[in-house]
This record gives structure tokens, sequence and C-alpha cells, in this order.
DNA sequence: AATGAATGAGACTTCATTCAT
DNA sequence: GATGAATGAAGTCTCATTCAT
């Protein structure tokens, strides 16, 4: 304990209300992330800058320090966000399955183990609030794409070594994650509610890719 | 009694705004209506009772006439878009076809038919704003429920017919509709860019159904 | 101003809502007499003329029927009201008594006993929105005078016939009702918790004017 | 209807409102005092936050950054006035008189000593609007009732001393202050036009007072 | 960097009043 | 005379944002 600058104030002992000062680099990956979630529960227009800032435990003033505007929040946070590009990392592990069905199994596992809540938040705002950044839209799209192409890619290889059985599936393997989307939304709208029927659905998933993917 | 009382303001356009008296009935519908389309671009916090207003082409004050409050435009909308039951109406001439190829089509086409602007207007303030109404959501995911039901109920009767193969799909028959889901949520998200992408997505929907369920 | 159009319209007969037409000074009268409640016990700019149609049951518009505009009806109230002069009508049996102590005790049971519900609203009325109307204030003013000259008129009769004992009171007998405004105040402000005290006042008040007049 | 060509705005460069910061404390009195003026010439409901703070000198907003709402600066005003017990303060030195007649003087004086602008504004709050605030009145009732008592135990004494008279006004000597109270009534309801009427009902009182109370 | 005070713009809502039947 | 529908004006309150310390 290094002896500050005694404060001629008299300091009520543990006072709650503690100026810290932080790199603006952590202020601003804080204030994200409070945005993150007060964006993606109440929606942009419900979520007050006040509540960003009480959640970090600063003042709204300071927000502005690190900020400019309320939309200039939302607009990093998204870029931010869409560059995680959701599955992407795990796409390579996935691959690394040494037989067909280990790599339907790790996909469907992989994929399913994604609906993190940050995820489920990153969906919604991209459903509900997507229209205020549609550069950003754009280029999280363009992502999809190339991530699709890459994965599509994959399958193609498979299919021509002769490993996997060729269908309407491996021609348009993107629609393999169409079950995926599903579970999201059902998450997304019903909550809790709909945690039995994603269970069901990954299993009826997994149990329809072996079959239509096996040779 | 021969005063005709024609009001004519000299000079200026004659933005002289002749009253509309409408009834309470059609008021309310062009409101809800104004609404669904405001709601559904902006979000409900995003959308002000003035723009709303507007849309229908009448004074703010006369929403008020109408509904007490914001939130009960709200709740009177979704109230009454849930019981719409989207699908549901076609579903009967879907299984009219006679054998199943036919029956598959219908379905696809049908239920690909089904994205009107207000269909996806309605599933976006599901998702986005569904949080608002809990019980609405609670009794349209039962009305899903059911009409799931009755759907399986038909699959279950065909295989048992011998008519459609028996699978993991015919098990969970609902699991066939989860591109439909995907697709909607594409159309919501990107728009028009997703349009070639849905078309894709329909026509291996539809291959595979085919291939799946024929015996 | 306002141009008659008779429509012959062919009535519903069974209208649970059953027009009544009523004459005009029926009508203003029930008006006068609802504004009177709801002024009086929310004041002028708390009310609105909805709560008044709805007390006298019948519409908004109607109301403007009868009266031009709120201040209208304002208006109209107190100047009625004013011209009420509360205690003058009984003053004359109070003097009927035919000796001072019965005189006194006359004063006192009339002047408490005029603590009527109506009298106490228009006290109030005068009290917290009299500004509104400074010319029927000042009328009310020169009536109180006036009484107040006629009352002295009265005692200084008595004290000249030897039948009342004169002191600074009889000098000025509106000092005497003073004890009955207080009293008056007090149920305004307290209401019923005040009802003891008063009591108990009228009591000293009946007293004292007994020792103080009686030669 | 009123077209009046004031357009004062063309020269006059230095509007430009330079904000001024001050503490809490003092921003929250300056709100009270204007809100007292204003609720108290008005009327709660008819009193708008804008007047207030156009009083102040300050935007609408800012008031609401020192209050809540406009219910709790009308509580907070109250609450703080009922505190302040009028009259209490002088009691001591009134009674500080060597003699009864030198304690009447005192006590007249005083008491219509206490007719200030801000006594009446409370008098006037109390009786139009105390029913927004029950439990503010009854503290106001308590105290008024414990102070009436202190006043009859010093009369009390002073009669048991020998030094005044008993009569019906020792026994109850509220009752001394009923004049008081009308006064006070005129004053608010007739304003300067009351001002003779108040100071003979002075000079009557303090003969009568004389009268009653010597030995 | 941090913050408390301040504010303009705008949201929801109410209400006196008018219009048309 | 009576009324339901309609509206402009105004009121309370919130909020993103700025200022000054």
């Amino acid at each position: 304990m290094t002896t500050k600058k005694e404060k001629k104030k008299p300091e009520t002992a543990n006072d709650k209300k503690r100026r810290t000062r932080l790199s603006p680099e952590i202020r601003r990956k804080q204030i994200l992330e409070a945005a993150l979630v007060e964006f993606s529960a109440q929606g942009f227009a419900a979520t007050s800058i006040s509540r960003i800032a009480q959640r970090v435990g600063i003042s709204k003033a300071n927000v502005y320090v690190h900020f400019s505007s309320k939309d200039e929040i939302f607009e990093t946070l998204l870029r931010s966000l869409s560059s995680l590009g959701k599955t992407q990392g795990n796409w390579r592990q996935i691959e690394d399955a040494e037989d067909v069905p280990g790599f339907i199994d790790n996909l469907v596992d992989a994929t399913y183990a994604s609906f993190t809540p940050e995820a489920l938040a990153i969906l919604r705002l991209m459903i509900s609030e997507g229209h205020r950044i549609p550069d950003v839209l754009a280029k999280w799209h363009e992502g999809n794409v190339s991530a699709r192409a890459e994965r599509q890619a994959i399958i193609d290889e498979q299919v021509a070594a002769g490993r996997m059985k060729r269908s309407p599936l491996t021609e348009h393997f993107q629609f393999a994650m169409t079950p995926f989307v599903y579970a999201g939304v059902a998450k997304l709208v019903f909550g809790d509610a709909a945690t039995e029927e994603v269970e069901r659905m990954k299993d009826t998933h997994r149990k329809l890719l072996h079959q239509l993917l096996e040779p």
C-alpha cells in the first residue's frame, strides 16, 4: 500500500465514487460490452447512453470521451462483431475429423455449441437493427458468402474424393446450415421455451446429415 | 338554406385540410396498418405516434381517440397478427395434392409464397419486439405447436400408407420447415440482396424433399 | 355562427344511449351544478370539460352547445354564486329575535349552520380561483360590504336603544364574524379533522358574544 | 387572431446564453422559490414547469435535473414550508413583554406583521392545494395543535397568576387568533382592496383583547 | 480522462375546442 | 339540441449531447 497524498477531505472511508482512470482502449472495450448487452436486450432506440454508462459504472459524459455519439457506439460495436464471423473459427477443427461421420458430428456439435448468449445477441441485433448500418450488413453478408464458399470447397473436395455422397445438399451445402438459423431464431423469440425443441432439432439434424452425406 | 359556405382561401395554396370523418373501425384498421409498417421498420421505441399519424394522414391527437396509448396500439396489433397463423390457411390446399410429388411441390411453393411483406414484418416484430408481450408470444408459440402437430399427423398418415419413405425427417417433420425460417431471416436482414440465395434455397429444398420423402 | 341544417335521420329506436333533449335552461343549470362540484374539488385548471360532461351525463360537445368556453362556465358559475350572498337570507330571521340573547343565539346558530358543502365550495373557489374573475370578486366584495353595513346598522340601532352594550365590537361588528371565516377555512383545509375544533369555536363564540353584547 | 408583427430577433447579437453552473443546493432553492410564487399564484395544475424554469432563468430540462417530477417539486416545497411554522418563532418574543398590555400589543403586532407575501402564499397553497399532500397537511395540523397548546399554557399561567382576567377567551385562547385568519383570507381574496379593512380589524382586535384580558 | 450541470429537441399524452352529421 | 370524430396547442418528461471544471 503506497501512501497516497493525504486527501484533505474527510473521506468517508469506502466511498463508492472512486474516480478510476483507465486507458482508452480498456474503457472503449467496457463500453462496447455494455452496449452489446443493452442494445441487444432493448434495441437501439430504447437503449439510453445512461444505461450503458451505468452498466460500465461511469458517467454519461465519460462515454462521450470515448465515443462521439450513440450511433458511433452502435456502429463500432456491430463492425467489431461482424468480424467475429461466428463459426468460422471452429471450422478448421471441424474439418480435422478423420472420417465423414466424425466430420458431421463435429459440425453439428460445434454449430449448436456456438449459441452463446453473445452470438444470439449479435443475431438479434442484425435482425432488428441491421438496417441502421447497411454497409456493415453488406460486409457481413460478404463475409458469410466467402465463408460459405470455403465450406463448400471443402465439401466439394470430399465429394470428389468419393467420401461423401453427392446430392443436392452437397451441391449447395449452405442448405445444411439452415436448421441452425431456425434454432437460433427459436431461441431468440421463445427463449427457454425453445430449448427442448432445439435439442430435438439438433438430433434430427445430425441423423439426416449422416443419412444424406455418408456414402 | 342556400348557404353553401365555400371556404375560399384566396391566396396561397388550398391546404385547407378538409376534416375527414371515418368510423372507428376503419380508422383503427388504418392506424394498425400504419403501425405495422412503422413498428416493423423501426421497432417499437423508434416509432413515434407522429409517424403513424402522418402515415394515416391524421393528427396525432386523433390516434388517441382510437387507442389509449402507444402500447395499446402495439399490443392490439400483435394480438391481431398472431391470430393470423401464417401458412395455416394454405395447408389444407397443400395436402389436397394427389400424390406425394405434388404435395411436396405444393408445400414448397405455398410456403415460399407466404413471404409477403406483411408476413416478414410480423416475423421481424416477433423477433425484435416480442419480449414486450410475453403472453402474445406464448399464444403464438402454442399456435405454432399445434399447427406443427397437425402437419405431423398428416405426414404420419402418408408414411403409414406407404406413400412416403420413413426417415428422421418424417419422424420430425417440423425440421422440413427450417429452411423456410432461414429464408425469411435472410430476407429480413439482407433484403433484396438475399433474393437470389432464397431462390436457390427453395430449389435445393424442393429437391431434397423429393429425394427424402418419395419412396 | 352555426349554420343550421335540419337533418331528419331515422332514429334507431332501442339505442342504449338515449339522447335526451332538454331545455337549455335545465341543461345549463345541470352543467353549472356539475361544474361547481368539479371546480371546487380540483380547481379550475385541473377540471376538464370531460369530467363536467360526464357528471351531467352528456357529451363534451354538448357542453359547448350551452356555453361557449370553459371560462364562460366558470364565470357564469361564480357570478351566479356570488349573488347568493351566503347568510343574507337568514339575517332577517336572526334579527327577529325578541331579545339580545336570543339574537345572539340566532346569529351564531344560523351562521354556523350555513357551512353547507356548497357554501364551502364557494369559499374555496373564491380563495383559490377568485383571481380569474376580478370583477366578480369586486362585486362580491361590494355585496359583502353592503351586507356588513346593513348588519352594522342593526347593531347600531340596538346599541342606541340601550339593548346592547357599546364596545369596540359594536363599533365594528364585522369583527364578530371573523371566527366564522376561521371555522370555514379550518373545515376547508382539514375537513373532518376540524369538526371538533369548530364545535368548540362555536361555543366560545357564543359565550363571548353574550358576555360582550349583553348589557 | 393576434397577428403581431413583433419579430424581435434580428439584431442584438449577444443573446449568447452563457451557461451558468450552480450547485444543486442553490438551484434547488431557486426552483423552489419560483415554484412557490407560481403555485400560489395559479395553483398546481395551472402552473407549468416551463413557467417555473423561466422564472429561474433555466431550461425546462434543467428543472428535471434537480427534481424528478412536478409533484416532487410541489411536495418538497410544501414540506419545507410547513416546517416554517409561521408565527411560532416570534412567540417567544411576544411573551417577553413585561405586562399584559405589552403582551397584547406584541401579540397583535407580531401576528399582523407576519402577513408576508410568502406567508400568504403558503396559506393559499394549504387551502387550495393541501388535498394533494394529506400527510403534509396532517403534520401541519399537528404542528398547529401543539403550537396552540403551548400558547394556551402561557395564557393559563397568566390567568393563574391573576394577571389576566379569566373568560371564555382565556379558556380557549385559539379563539383570539381567528381574526387573524380572517385578515389573511381577506388579503388573499381581495388583495389590496382588503388593506383598509385589515387595518381596522387589527385595531378592533387589539382593543378587544385589552378589554377582555386585562383585569 | 472524468464528471455534474445544463440544454434543445422531441416523445407521449391531455384537453379545450370545432366540425359534420 | 346532441354527439362522435377530429385537431392544435400545450404540458410533462426523457434523452443525446455539450460545457466547464
